[in-house]
DNA sequence: TATACCCGGGACATAAAACGTCCAACAATG
DNA sequence: CATTGTTGGACGTTTTATGTCCCGGGTATA
């Protein structure tokens, strides 16, 4: 049941939208008993000639029935409302669910994909699809796009797929190291993408637990000056979100910075930073590329992370404000919608 | 699996023509490999332009790609068209079987219903249903319709709806008494089809087994006469079709009639008239109404028969080559393509 | 019964989308 | 190198969708 949906909705978005279009006529000329164009029409939000367009169609088809006093919805009508019921629900929950977060976060596009990454691989897998074709969406030519380490993003790397409107793309790392093991760094993932794209890729080796000194002249190396400049001027930024201390954790945070984590109530973690429930910045790693104000020129943020665990992550990291793309998947989708307001 | 087509289908018929169009353009690039625009166009019996509206399109969705040496299926794409299959046969078997009968016997219109009406009572109701949308889809403002008898033609009055369009609508029987039972006679059906429809009905009350003398003299009689009359100018037929034997034997037709008609090779009975495997007219029942030769000025000539037993007969009277629309069911309709050539 | 309201349906100008038809730049192939 | 076929861009035209009226006719209400 639930395949034929899927696959309709990747062959054909466009026409889920009228479905659904049809489907609320419907469902409000039922409840409404009968109703005029006019009325209805207000009540739903479109234009007095559009509606009609859909009613004369519908009517064609038999669904619905006209007299002087009003339009009302015929037997066939009312059965077939009855049966599309689950549909509906299978197609568009999630739909629903985005426009919710989209609005309560002031993002411009939320994608949510069915199931809990947390509990099946295939909903993680789902995750990384869905994350390559929203960067797919948003890729423009020669884009400067900088991206983050962690499993869902190495999963996005997988999804990418040689494409002629990427082939001058240049991937980056959004910051240095930040501690992960190899394979999930984002050096790792940025040079990944760039090899499955056909893009071309830069790297910020920037050793973990550097003195200062060290630190500071390693960050004023001409090489990596230039990697640094091209993260800040990128104009895509694709990142994980992850729970605050499962991140400290995996980073080998020392113990002395994890009790004032806890102490400060950090409990997200994005591009290095660390934010609380309010979605304000209580720490940040010590590290070179992008930094959070940088954001504010970014033109494209999305973030993408699942799994009921960081729902309320994703909430803390959504508050801060900066993101206008989330992929997310239905289990946080849930969670996020628990911490609104 | 099956609801959802279905449902789809009651809802946005049009919308499914777009996802089958898709289909087969993935469809024959997969097969082509590497393919151009014009090429594909020309072998998908599109325009270039057309056609490329909806690579366009499917390239957006990410299940296309293009390069300079053509387009070819993606990755995503070559998994979408494997996990169609089985939808598209299920939503388009049908689809597919109505056009090769419409063009073998040059109809305008097939419907075919899934199911045997042999062996199902839904299949029957069905087909009552589907007769009933076809004839809806046909009739105008003050249309004149001349109905038979049947069980079927009765499934269809009942699937008929008050209509604003039918308001002025007329309905008479196609002939006269045919010697059925009371409640499936053409008079009844002509009936109960004004009385759901809010349209008006006359009768042609001919006693079965007249006299040849009392059969003359009720011919010329005004009344009679005004109904022939109304009945010959119809602009609408729809009616049933069966099979020669098993009419023969409900009419109580005498067994000299009847073994002459095993000796002409009687097959199919509609309208009266019995019809050999050639579409011949073997015989025609004794009584007053539409003639054969009227069907040439009827504007819609609509035949509604199922069930695996009237494939051949149905298929005789298409030959006879009066019909344009045609709805049935499965089995009829795999039936009839066996007695194609 | 009179009236005010809302209905469907017709009409029409206009905006928008679809379409047919080219062409230029480019890659592959012989 | 010449030829062929490709994409992507462009542009005028046709078709469709849309916004906006209005009219005659029911209907409910005063």
């Amino acid at each position: 049941m639930r395949e034929i949906l899927d696959i309709q909705k990747q062959l054909m978005p466009d026409l889920m939208d009228i479905m659904k279009k049809r489907y609320s006529i419907l469902q409000h000329i039922l409840v409404s008993g009968v109703v005029g164009r006019r009325t209805l029409a207000s009540s739903l939000d479109m234009t007095e000639r559009v509606l009609r367009g859909e009613v004369d169609f519908l009517k064609e088809l038999g669904l619905l029935e006209f007299d002087a006093s009003g339009m009302k919805i015929s037997e066939s009508g009312r059965q077939l409302l009855e049966d599309m019921q689950p549909i509906i629900k299978m197609a568009f929950g999630l739909t629903d669910l985005e426009d919710s977060i989209a609005k309560a976060f002031n993002l411009s596009n939320v994608i949510i994909v069915p199931g809990d990454s947390d509990t099946s691989v295939f909903t993680k897998k789902e995750l990384g699809r869905a994350g390559a074709a929203a960067l797919r969406k948003y890729i423009a030519k020669d884009d400067i796009i900088a991206v983050t380490g962690g499993s869902t993003m190495a999963q996005i790397a997988n999804n990418l797929a040689l494409s002629s409107s990427m082939k001058g793309s240049l991937f980056v790392p959004a910051r240095g190291g930040l501690g992960e093991s190899v394979d999930m760094q984002a050096n790792t993932i940025a040079s990944i993408m760039a090899k499955k794209t056909g893009g071309k890729y830069r790297l910020l080796h920037v050793p973990d637990h550097l003195g200062e000194e060290a630190y500071q002249s390693l960050i004023q190396d001409p090489q990596i000056q230039e990697v640094v400049d091209a993260v800040r001027s990128c104009r895509i930024v694709v990142h994980g979100i992850g729970d605050a201390m499962v991140m400290a954790r995996r980073r080998k945070v020392d113990a002395g910075t994890t009790s004032s984590l806890t102490a400060d109530g950090a409990l997200a973690e994005a591009l290095g930073y660390y934010f609380d429930r309010q979605g304000n910045v209580v720490h940040k790693m010590p590290t070179v590329g992008l930094r959070l104000e940088d954001l504010h020129r970014v033109e494209v943020v999305i973030g993408v992370a699942g799994g009921k665990s960081k729902g309320e992550a994703i909430a803390s990291v959504l508050r801060h404000g900066q993101e206008d793309v989330l992929v997310t998947d239905e289990a946080a989708a849930l969670e996020i919608m628990k911490h609104v307001q």
